[in-house]
DNA sequence: ATATTTTGTTTACAGATGTAAACTTTAAAT
DNA sequence: ATTTAAAGTTTACATCTGTAAACAAAATAT
Protein backbone atom coordinates (compact mmCIF):
# COMPACT_ATOMS: atom_id res chain seq x y z
CA UNK A 1 0.00 0.00 0.00
CA UNK A 2 1.31 3.48 -0.59
CA UNK A 3 2.84 5.32 2.14
CA UNK A 4 0.03 7.62 3.83
CA UNK A 5 1.97 10.93 4.02
CA UNK A 6 0.60 12.72 7.14
CA UNK A 7 0.70 16.79 8.01
CA UNK A 8 2.11 17.26 11.37
CA UNK A 9 0.23 20.13 13.50
CA UNK A 10 2.68 23.10 12.33
CA UNK A 11 2.43 21.84 8.79
CA UNK A 12 -1.57 22.26 9.03
CA UNK A 13 -0.95 25.71 10.15
CA UNK A 14 0.35 26.46 6.38
CA UNK A 15 -1.85 24.63 4.77
CA UNK A 16 -4.53 26.67 5.90
CA UNK A 17 -3.56 29.82 4.78
CA UNK A 18 -2.67 28.77 1.34
CA UNK A 19 -6.23 26.71 0.87
CA UNK A 20 -8.17 30.07 2.23
CA UNK A 21 -5.79 32.10 -0.39
CA UNK A 22 -6.15 29.45 -2.95
CA UNK A 23 -2.25 30.13 -3.02
CA UNK A 24 0.09 32.58 -1.69
CA UNK A 25 3.91 33.38 -1.53
CA UNK A 26 6.13 32.81 1.31
CA UNK A 27 5.89 36.27 3.03
CA UNK A 28 2.37 36.47 2.75
CA UNK A 29 2.33 33.10 4.67
CA UNK A 30 5.24 34.49 6.83
CA UNK A 31 3.11 37.78 7.62
CA UNK A 32 0.02 35.88 8.87
CA UNK A 33 1.94 33.12 11.06
CA UNK A 34 4.30 35.83 12.66
CA UNK A 35 1.02 37.23 13.93
CA UNK A 36 -0.38 33.97 14.57
CA UNK A 37 2.28 32.35 16.29
CA UNK A 38 5.59 33.01 17.48
CA UNK A 39 7.42 31.19 15.35
CA UNK A 40 10.73 32.53 12.92
CA UNK A 41 10.42 33.33 9.44
CA UNK A 42 13.18 30.46 9.20
CA UNK A 43 10.91 27.90 10.70
CA UNK A 44 7.93 29.04 8.28
CA UNK A 45 9.87 28.61 5.60
CA UNK A 46 11.04 24.84 6.71
CA UNK A 47 7.38 23.80 6.50
CA UNK A 48 6.83 25.19 3.65
CA UNK A 49 10.07 23.12 1.67
CA UNK A 50 8.58 20.05 3.89
CA UNK A 51 5.07 20.26 2.75
CA UNK A 52 6.72 20.43 -1.15
CA UNK A 53 8.71 17.33 -0.58
CA UNK A 54 5.58 15.64 1.25
CA UNK A 55 3.84 16.57 -1.87
CA UNK A 56 1.05 18.74 -0.39
CA UNK A 57 2.22 22.07 -1.90
CA UNK A 58 4.04 23.18 -5.48
CA UNK A 59 5.95 26.51 -5.82
CA UNK A 60 4.97 28.22 -9.11
CA UNK A 61 8.13 28.17 -10.26
CA UNK A 62 8.67 30.56 -13.28
CA UNK A 63 8.55 34.04 -11.96
CA UNK A 64 10.13 35.04 -8.51
CA UNK A 65 8.85 34.70 -5.91
CA UNK A 66 7.36 31.76 -6.14
CA UNK A 67 3.41 30.93 -6.22
CA UNK A 68 2.54 28.13 -3.64
CA UNK A 69 -0.43 25.88 -4.28
CA UNK A 70 -1.78 23.17 -2.63
CA UNK A 71 -1.65 19.73 -4.68
CA UNK A 72 -3.99 18.20 -1.95
CA UNK A 73 -7.92 19.15 -1.16
CA UNK A 74 -8.66 20.85 1.95
CA UNK A 75 -11.80 18.25 2.60
CA UNK A 76 -9.81 15.32 1.56
CA UNK A 77 -6.67 16.42 3.62
CA UNK A 78 -9.39 16.85 6.48
CA UNK A 79 -11.17 13.60 5.51
CA UNK A 80 -8.10 11.72 5.74
CA UNK A 81 -6.39 13.10 9.29
CA UNK A 82 -9.97 12.51 10.68
CA UNK A 83 -10.55 9.55 9.76
CA UNK A 84 -6.81 8.77 10.91
CA UNK A 85 -7.62 9.15 14.26
CA UNK A 86 -10.59 7.80 14.57
CA UNK A 87 -8.98 4.72 13.73
CA UNK A 88 -7.42 4.72 16.77
CA UNK A 89 -10.48 4.83 18.74
CA UNK A 90 -12.95 1.83 20.13
CA UNK A 91 -15.33 1.85 17.45
CA UNK A 92 -17.46 1.36 20.61
CA UNK A 93 -17.04 4.97 21.43
CA UNK A 94 -16.93 6.65 18.38
CA UNK A 95 -20.61 7.56 18.73
CA UNK A 96 -20.21 9.79 21.71
CA UNK A 97 -16.80 10.88 20.50
CA UNK A 98 -18.86 12.60 17.87
CA UNK A 99 -21.34 14.04 20.11
CA UNK A 100 -18.70 15.43 22.03
CA UNK A 101 -17.20 16.97 19.15
CA UNK A 102 -20.45 18.36 18.09
CA UNK A 103 -20.92 20.01 21.63
CA UNK A 104 -17.64 21.43 21.39
CA UNK A 105 -17.62 22.86 18.07
CA UNK A 106 -19.23 26.15 16.36
CA UNK A 107 -21.40 24.72 14.14
CA UNK A 108 -23.82 26.51 11.57
CA UNK A 109 -27.29 25.62 11.08
CA UNK A 110 -26.88 24.72 7.40
CA UNK A 111 -24.21 21.92 8.65
CA UNK A 112 -26.56 21.15 11.35
CA UNK A 113 -29.35 20.08 9.23
CA UNK A 114 -26.90 18.14 7.11
CA UNK A 115 -25.85 16.07 10.16
CA UNK A 116 -29.04 15.39 11.00
CA UNK A 117 -30.15 14.28 7.48
CA UNK A 118 -26.58 11.81 7.45
CA UNK A 119 -28.07 10.61 11.10
CA UNK A 120 -31.62 10.41 10.12
CA UNK A 121 -30.66 8.26 6.86
CA UNK A 122 -28.15 6.38 8.96
CA UNK A 123 -30.64 5.26 11.52
CA UNK A 124 -32.62 3.49 8.99
CA UNK A 125 -30.01 0.60 9.31
CA UNK A 126 -27.71 1.53 12.64
CA UNK A 127 -27.25 -1.63 14.77
CA UNK A 128 -28.48 -1.39 18.86
CA UNK A 129 -25.07 -1.86 19.62
CA UNK A 130 -21.69 -1.29 17.94
CA UNK A 131 -19.40 -4.10 19.73
CA UNK A 132 -15.93 -3.53 21.05
CA UNK A 133 -13.38 -4.94 18.81
CA UNK A 134 -10.08 -4.04 21.08
CA UNK A 135 -9.07 -7.29 21.31
CA UNK A 136 -10.12 -9.02 18.25
CA UNK A 137 -7.10 -9.76 15.75
CA UNK A 138 -8.82 -8.05 12.63
CA UNK A 139 -6.92 -5.11 11.91
CA UNK A 140 -8.55 -1.78 11.92
CA UNK B 1 -0.06 26.07 30.47
CA UNK B 2 1.14 22.02 31.78
CA UNK B 3 2.27 20.73 28.82
CA UNK B 4 -0.15 17.94 27.34
CA UNK B 5 1.31 14.61 26.82
CA UNK B 6 -0.29 12.96 23.91
CA UNK B 7 -0.53 9.28 22.80
CA UNK B 8 0.94 8.10 19.73
CA UNK B 9 -0.89 6.07 17.26
CA UNK B 10 1.05 2.90 18.36
CA UNK B 11 0.59 3.44 22.26
CA UNK B 12 -3.58 3.98 21.41
CA UNK B 13 -2.75 0.18 20.53
CA UNK B 14 -1.61 -0.52 24.12
CA UNK B 15 -4.36 1.58 25.61
CA UNK B 16 -7.21 0.10 24.23
CA UNK B 17 -6.61 -2.83 25.53
CA UNK B 18 -5.76 -2.40 28.79
CA UNK B 19 -9.14 -0.02 29.37
CA UNK B 20 -10.87 -2.80 27.83
CA UNK B 21 -9.85 -5.12 30.26
CA UNK B 22 -9.81 -3.00 32.88
CA UNK B 23 -5.81 -3.59 33.92
CA UNK B 24 -3.58 -6.69 32.01
CA UNK B 25 -0.18 -8.04 32.65
CA UNK B 26 2.29 -7.24 29.81
CA UNK B 27 2.10 -11.08 28.48
CA UNK B 28 -1.77 -10.26 28.09
CA UNK B 29 -1.27 -7.28 26.07
CA UNK B 30 1.69 -8.69 23.87
CA UNK B 31 -0.66 -11.42 23.08
CA UNK B 32 -3.41 -9.47 21.94
CA UNK B 33 -0.86 -7.12 19.83
CA UNK B 34 0.59 -9.86 18.24
CA UNK B 35 -2.54 -11.31 16.89
CA UNK B 36 -3.38 -7.47 15.73
CA UNK B 37 0.26 -6.49 14.37
CA UNK B 38 3.70 -7.89 13.41
CA UNK B 39 4.76 -6.43 16.51
CA UNK B 40 7.70 -8.13 18.22
CA UNK B 41 7.35 -8.56 22.00
CA UNK B 42 10.10 -5.93 22.73
CA UNK B 43 8.37 -3.02 21.02
CA UNK B 44 4.93 -3.68 23.21
CA UNK B 45 7.10 -3.68 26.59
CA UNK B 46 8.90 -0.19 25.04
CA UNK B 47 5.53 1.34 24.53
CA UNK B 48 4.18 -0.14 27.99
CA UNK B 49 7.15 1.80 29.45
CA UNK B 50 6.89 4.95 27.33
CA UNK B 51 3.05 5.08 28.11
CA UNK B 52 4.09 4.89 32.24
CA UNK B 53 6.32 7.43 31.89
CA UNK B 54 3.47 9.60 30.08
CA UNK B 55 1.20 8.76 33.00
CA UNK B 56 -1.10 7.22 30.79
CA UNK B 57 -0.14 3.72 32.57
CA UNK B 58 1.16 2.46 36.01
CA UNK B 59 2.15 -0.50 37.10
CA UNK B 60 1.25 -2.07 40.38
CA UNK B 61 4.27 -3.31 41.79
CA UNK B 62 3.73 -4.88 44.49
CA UNK B 63 4.20 -8.71 42.86
CA UNK B 64 5.16 -10.05 39.70
CA UNK B 65 4.36 -9.99 37.02
CA UNK B 66 3.10 -6.35 37.16
CA UNK B 67 -0.50 -5.22 36.19
CA UNK B 68 -1.03 -2.30 34.63
CA UNK B 69 -3.56 -0.12 35.02
CA UNK B 70 -5.03 2.83 33.38
CA UNK B 71 -4.07 5.96 35.27
CA UNK B 72 -6.73 8.16 32.39
CA UNK B 73 -9.71 7.56 31.52
CA UNK B 74 -10.63 6.44 27.96
CA UNK B 75 -13.19 9.21 27.53
CA UNK B 76 -11.11 11.71 28.07
CA UNK B 77 -8.87 10.80 26.08
CA UNK B 78 -10.35 10.81 23.35
CA UNK B 79 -12.03 13.78 24.06
CA UNK B 80 -8.39 15.30 24.53
CA UNK B 81 -6.68 13.29 20.76
CA UNK B 82 -10.46 14.26 18.63
CA UNK B 83 -10.43 18.35 19.97
CA UNK B 84 -6.48 18.78 19.21
CA UNK B 85 -7.08 17.64 15.94
CA UNK B 86 -9.86 19.64 15.68
CA UNK B 87 -7.87 22.70 16.28
CA UNK B 88 -5.78 21.85 13.59
CA UNK B 89 -8.81 22.42 11.27
CA UNK B 90 -10.38 25.34 9.51
CA UNK B 91 -13.61 26.20 11.94
CA UNK B 92 -15.84 26.82 8.96
CA UNK B 93 -15.07 23.14 7.74
CA UNK B 94 -15.58 21.69 11.40
CA UNK B 95 -19.27 20.79 10.07
CA UNK B 96 -18.46 18.98 7.54
CA UNK B 97 -15.90 16.87 9.11
CA UNK B 98 -18.43 16.19 11.54
CA UNK B 99 -20.67 14.73 9.01
CA UNK B 100 -18.34 13.00 6.83
CA UNK B 101 -17.41 10.72 10.02
CA UNK B 102 -20.89 10.21 11.08
CA UNK B 103 -21.18 8.87 7.30
CA UNK B 104 -18.30 7.12 7.66
CA UNK B 105 -18.40 5.25 11.69
CA UNK B 106 -20.52 2.73 12.69
CA UNK B 107 -22.64 4.01 15.32
CA UNK B 108 -25.58 2.68 17.29
CA UNK B 109 -29.22 3.71 17.08
CA UNK B 110 -28.61 5.19 20.73
CA UNK B 111 -25.69 6.84 20.12
CA UNK B 112 -27.47 8.49 16.58
CA UNK B 113 -30.37 9.84 18.92
CA UNK B 114 -28.16 11.38 21.52
CA UNK B 115 -26.03 13.11 18.84
CA UNK B 116 -29.72 14.29 17.35
CA UNK B 117 -30.70 15.61 20.41
CA UNK B 118 -27.27 17.05 20.97
CA UNK B 119 -27.85 18.95 17.62
CA UNK B 120 -31.05 20.34 18.04
CA UNK B 121 -30.23 21.88 21.69
CA UNK B 122 -27.39 23.35 19.05
CA UNK B 123 -29.15 24.73 16.77
CA UNK B 124 -31.40 26.63 19.10
CA UNK B 125 -28.38 28.91 18.61
CA UNK B 126 -25.98 28.19 15.84
CA UNK B 127 -25.08 30.87 14.29
CA UNK B 128 -26.28 30.87 10.11
CA UNK B 129 -23.02 30.63 8.90
CA UNK B 130 -19.28 30.16 10.45
CA UNK B 131 -16.55 32.16 9.71
CA UNK B 132 -13.11 31.23 8.22
CA UNK B 133 -10.37 32.09 10.74
CA UNK B 134 -7.47 30.90 9.39
CA UNK B 135 -6.06 34.51 8.43
CA UNK B 136 -6.69 35.43 11.92
CA UNK B 137 -4.17 36.74 14.07
CA UNK B 138 -6.25 34.97 17.06
CA UNK B 139 -5.10 31.91 18.27
CA UNK B 140 -6.67 28.73 17.51
C1' DA C 1 27.43 48.44 -11.17
C1' DT C 2 27.28 47.64 -6.40
C1' DA C 3 25.19 47.25 -1.97
C1' DT C 4 21.29 45.65 0.22
C1' DT C 5 17.23 43.20 0.93
C1' DT C 6 14.30 39.42 -0.07
C1' DT C 7 13.48 34.79 -1.10
C1' DG C 8 14.76 30.25 -1.39
C1' DT C 9 17.99 26.14 0.16
C1' DT C 10 21.06 23.65 3.36
C1' DT C 11 22.42 22.45 7.56
C1' DA C 12 21.47 21.77 12.63
C1' DC C 13 19.91 19.92 16.63
C1' DA C 14 16.76 18.14 20.36
C1' DG C 15 12.78 15.48 21.38
C1' DA C 16 9.04 12.09 19.77
C1' DT C 17 7.95 7.84 17.46
C1' DG C 18 8.36 3.22 15.30
C1' DT C 19 10.79 -0.53 15.85
C1' DA C 20 13.55 -3.79 18.26
C1' DA C 21 17.83 -6.21 20.34
C1' DA C 22 20.45 -6.90 24.49
C1' DC C 23 20.68 -7.19 29.15
C1' DT C 24 18.96 -7.95 34.02
C1' DT C 25 16.17 -9.56 37.48
C1' DT C 26 12.78 -12.61 39.18
C1' DA C 27 10.04 -16.67 39.06
C1' DA C 28 9.41 -21.48 37.70
C1' DA C 29 11.03 -26.04 36.58
C1' DT C 30 14.15 -29.82 37.25
C1' DA D 1 20.37 -25.43 44.22
C1' DT D 2 20.66 -24.81 39.29
C1' DT D 3 19.00 -24.18 34.88
C1' DT D 4 15.67 -22.04 32.29
C1' DA D 5 12.02 -19.18 31.13
C1' DA D 6 9.44 -14.96 31.72
C1' DA D 7 9.08 -10.19 32.70
C1' DG D 8 11.04 -5.86 33.13
C1' DT D 9 14.84 -2.24 31.92
C1' DT D 10 18.47 -0.18 28.96
C1' DT D 11 20.30 0.84 24.87
C1' DA D 12 19.88 1.57 19.76
C1' DC D 13 18.87 3.59 15.65
C1' DA D 14 16.25 5.69 11.75
C1' DT D 15 12.65 8.92 10.66
C1' DC D 16 9.60 12.74 11.83
C1' DT D 17 8.68 17.13 14.02
C1' DG D 18 9.52 21.67 16.15
C1' DT D 19 12.45 25.10 15.82
C1' DA D 20 15.80 27.89 13.68
C1' DA D 21 20.48 29.71 11.93
C1' DA D 22 23.52 30.01 8.02
C1' DC D 23 24.09 30.31 3.40
C1' DA D 24 23.10 31.18 -1.67
C1' DA D 25 20.72 33.29 -5.32
C1' DA D 26 17.85 36.73 -7.16
C1' DA D 27 15.69 41.14 -7.10
C1' DT D 28 15.71 45.99 -5.64
C1' DA D 29 17.67 50.22 -4.35
C1' DT D 30 21.39 53.44 -4.60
Amino acid sequence: MTEIETMSKAEWQVMRIIWTLGQATSKEVIDILERKTDWKSATIKTLIIRLQKKNFLKAEETKRPYVYKPLIDEDLAIHQSVNNLFDNLCCMRKGQAIKDLVQNSEISQSDISSIVEALNAKAKTAPEEVECNCLEANLS
